[in-house]
DNA sequence: CGGTTAATTGAACGCATTCAACACGAGTGG
DNA sequence: CCACTCGTGTTGAATGCGTTCAATTAACCG
């Protein structure tokens, strides 16, 4: 399947610095892309498929930082080691360059500046999560994520790469919760879940108005 | 009362520009520095004082980004406009530089590294916020917050320059629990204070203990 | 001193968690 | 095709942690 079209190629010399120097590599899903802890040297961009960030506590539990989908730019961290790991939560193609690399490259300038504004994407999706791990409701925290993913794509399916457990892990509940609200939210004829891996969102309003304020 | 020693001068390019492209402005205890929603088109750099940003969502719940000592800089986000507010906790000297005015330093490139370098740092604090909001209990987010003011400065006397509104804010508790936090660290020996504002470090393993696992 | 705001403490409540049972789906082998 | 299993998701009941509401105390500032 080609995901071309997934992908805006435009002229940007992050883009470009990916498509001259960076190798190509497939994962399979549930591999490890990196692990917490390993060393940072190299950046990645999804040509296909889905990844989850996630960093695990001495005492076993666990932090989704989050989930990138094509196009998407991540392992962008700066400390000599990974304060998250990578895994692939489906089979999935991506652009990995050295960081070395990306630093000796011609017309560094602008690939500087583009990753800098790699990073302050990626710091804006933080502050999101911030505000949503530190102010909101249960199924708040849901709506919001499921209205994100929907955002995204433009289809009227959108389908879940992730299961509850990844869920609950990024919006700091537990599966009880999260498929609690889910329920809620079919009752709701807020949205349909075909399977427990599908759904539509029926009412966009509706929607909209519980990520606002539950 | 001078504050040099607290803000370590070395070479860097980015505090270079600021001393030499930064305008000086002093703020007074409460005053905005910039609003949420404003233009985002200067970046800051504290010589003394203390920072806050915040943002309030549209229900009145308000959530605290991150507090900023001597040295720090912030005001990095990159889009328009401000998706968190700035305001002075202590009357403040800051250091500012135009957005515009950077990018046509001369050196600009070392400048855009320590841009980026400035924006990873922040978004590692923004990380730590995350997993300190996503999974864990009341006392360790009180334990962990506390420790990190403990561990930023080298006195033996801890201030706070915040009230409690603003560490449950940035904690996503309310006032009373981080009180009621205080107080069972007090009752365990574990800090020690002499006033609202003003905490010791009495016992540091224990404290290492519970910012650990709660 | 009073007057005002901030912080603490107490008691009742509620939301999310925990613990436990059950349902569903996919894959396997009889 | 059905029975079995394992992993994942859902549902129910009870518990508990943090919140809410309310009252008291402490700190600050004229």
């Amino acid at each position: 399947m080609s995901v071309a079209h997934l992908v805006e190629s435009a002229g940007c010399p992050l883009v470009d610095a990916f498509e001259r120097l960076g190798g190509l590599s497939s994962f399979r899903r549930n591999e490890a892309l990196y692990r917490q802890d390993d060393p940072a040297d190299r950046f990645y961009r999804i040509l296909s498929g889905v990844v989850r960030t996630s960093r695990l506590t001495s005492d076993g539990r666990r932090q989704v930082g989050d989930f990138y989908y094509p196009g998407d730019i991540f392992g962008l961290e700066t400390g000599p080691e990974r304060r998250f790991g990578a895994e692939a939560l489906t089979d999935c193609e991506v652009q990995v360059v050295r960081r070395a690399a990306v630093r000796t490259f011609a017309g560094q300038a602008a690939v500087d500046r583009a990753i800098l504004e790699a990073t302050q994407l990626e710091m804006e999706r933080l502050q999101d999560h911030v505000m949503l791990l530190g102010r909101k409701g249960a199924l708040e925290r849901v709506a919001i994520f499921l209205m994100s993913l929907a955002s995204r794509e433009a289809d009227l399916e959108i389908d879940l790469p992730m299961g509850r457990q990844d869920m609950a892990d990024y919006l700091g509940l537990t599966i009880e919760t999260v498929s609690r609200a889910i329920t809620h939210l079919q009752g709701e004829a807020i949205l349909n879940f075909p399977s427990t891996r599908r759904f539509e969102v029926r009412r966009w309003t509706a929607l909209e108005t519980l990520a606002a304020r539950a």
